[in-house]
RNA sequence: GGAGAGGUGGCCGAGCUGGCUUAAGGCAGCCGCCUGCUAAGCGGUUGUGGGGGUAAAACUUCACCGGGGGUUCGAAUCCCCCCCUCUCCGCCA
């Protein structure tokens, strides 16, 4: 949600941003709107006003035994014309909202200007590409000759896009979730534990609805939603709350399976586990003072990186121009592996900074301080990070000549001191 | 799923036989006084959101007692619907 009184002050602003942003929505209406509602409320505010003033009249009336039919009679008319405001009221309220909760985030202005991903921005690689010597398969191959994937039986059990790890594929993922809550949790991150379902309200909250619905599996008969990310349940644990000053930053580290429907991106990129409807992320996600976003999204990226690092996966930090920017986001960066089999940079991390966009969604305040106002804190959340394609990029980059996958050495404890998989 | 109880300002908690209650009282917070320090004590003050107003304040106005609707000149208080929490029972991992 964009700041009401942006939209009422300085709607050019607004309005580059969307076109930065290669977005086309119905500001016009929504300025209009917001006037219409304003004048209207004006209006009604003078009648109850003096609603107010007559109908304590009427009490001092009655105590000192005088009639009051004609104010009565009067008072009826006021109110009926006050409830005809009302339902006008309502009814702009209604549909100034809903068009509202329509409106993306505007870019933050240091975001490159672009259409769309050719015009990002690649900001730092790290960690050799070396050229490889020996034919190096794709990870669906190798992962399925050495009995650690499974595809047919994902596809039989639920349906394309659906994964079977098995025997070191299934303890690599377990190794893995592990291995990244630990990583996050030394960075100062609280570990929650939260449910992999959630209510509209939530899923309005952070942005997810009402624009993205077509991509989210819903459960009608409850109308709950399975997350598409960690993001969702842990952002919104503190929803409509005041938080004091001093506990910010708030710092989470979540693990869950996240669900897709991935609606009308079928073709691209969708062999083995580059694009799958359910995935395995751990997440972390900050709640900021607005002053120290920038800031924290730095060390955000830097936290995610890490655990790259550590899995030795030459990777690189692309900064999204603001084409290609999603629905809530003001800033993201994308962290990218290098994927030799299908020669491809994989997304595992999207890194971004929402400013107050969902917080003013969300209600989320810091607690005010005497002589200072209720300000929206800044929400923040990158993942830290996605497995599947974590995996792809272990099972190609890992890889030797004869064909087996070394574990990065800081992943063997986790492996139960396993060195390769298979 | 069945039965009962309840949802009030940062928290606790009155009011709920409709109008000096736009919410008593307490706690916490803030300011001041007092006091070797601390605690206690005393006095004052403190909600959220929107509109108008101002350089900013002051000021002013509307709304808000789980959510929505209704009755009434007037609703925290009466009526209807929904949601949530708690207790007991049933079912179940």
């Amino acid at each position: 949600m964009l700041d009401r009184r942006l939209i009422r002050d300085d709607p050019d602003r607004v309005i580059r941003g969307f076109e930065s942003k290669n977005v086309s929505v119905d500001f016009e209406s929504v300025v209009s709107l917001d006037r219409e509602l304003l004048e209207n409320m004006r209006e009604s505010e003078k009648l109850k006003h003096e609603r107010n003033v007559k109908t304590e009249e009427v009490a001092r009336k009655k105590r000192a035994g005088e009639k009051t039919d004609e104010l009565h009679r009067y008072l009826k008319e006021l109110s009926q014309r006050i409830k005809d405001y009302e339902t006008k009221d309502k009814e702009i309220s209604a549909r100034l909202e809903e068009l509202l909760l329509t409106l993306p985030n505007l870019p933050h202005e240091s975001v490159p200007i672009g259409k769309d991903p050719d015009d990002n921005v690649v900001c730092r690689t790290w960690g050799e590409l070396k050229e490889p010597y020996f034919d190096i398969k794709p990870h669906w191959e190798i992962g399925e000759e050495i009995g650690v994937l499974d595809l047919d039986a994902g596809r039989k059990v639920t349906g394309r896009g659906y994964i079977v790890f098995r025997r070191d594929g299934a303890l690599l993922c377990r190794a893995l979730i592990n291995f990244m809550l630990d990583i996050h949790q030394a960075q100062g991150y609280e570990e929650v534990l939260v449910p992999y379902v959630v209510n509209r309200n939530s899923m309005i909250g952070t942005g997810q609805l009402p624009k993205l619905q077509e991509d989210m599996y819903h459960c009608e008969i409850d109308d709950l939603f399975l997350i598409p990310t960690a993001e969702v349940p842990v952002t919104n644990l503190e929803r409509d709350s005041f938080i004091p000053a001093d506990r910010l930053p708030l710092m989470y580290t979540a693990y869950t399976p996240c669900f897709r429907r991935e609606a009308g991106s079928h073709g691209a990129d969708t062999r083995g586990l580059l694009r799958v409807h359910q995935f395995d992320k751990v997440e972390m996600v900050r709640v900021a003072y607005p002053e120290h976003s920038y800031q924290e999204l730095e060390t955000l990226v830097e936290d995610a990186c890490e655990v790259l690092e550590a899995l030795e996966l030459p990777y690189r930090v692309v900064e999204l121009c603001t084409g290609d920017l999603s629905f809530a986001a003001a800033k993201c960066y994308d962290l990218e592996v290098y994927a030799p089999g299908v020669k491809k940079w994989l997304e595992v991390s999207s890194c971004s900074n929402f400013e107050g966009f969902q917080a003013r969604r969300i209600n989320m305040k810091i607690k005010k301080t005497p002589g200072e106002k209720h300000r929206f804190v800044h929400t923040l959340n990158g993942s830290g990070v996605a497995l599947p394609r974590t995996v792809a990029a272990i099972l190609e980059h890992h890889q030797t000549p004869t064909g087996r996958v070394r574990i990065p050495e800081k992943l063997v404890p986790y492996m139960q001191g396993k060195e390769f998989l298979g």
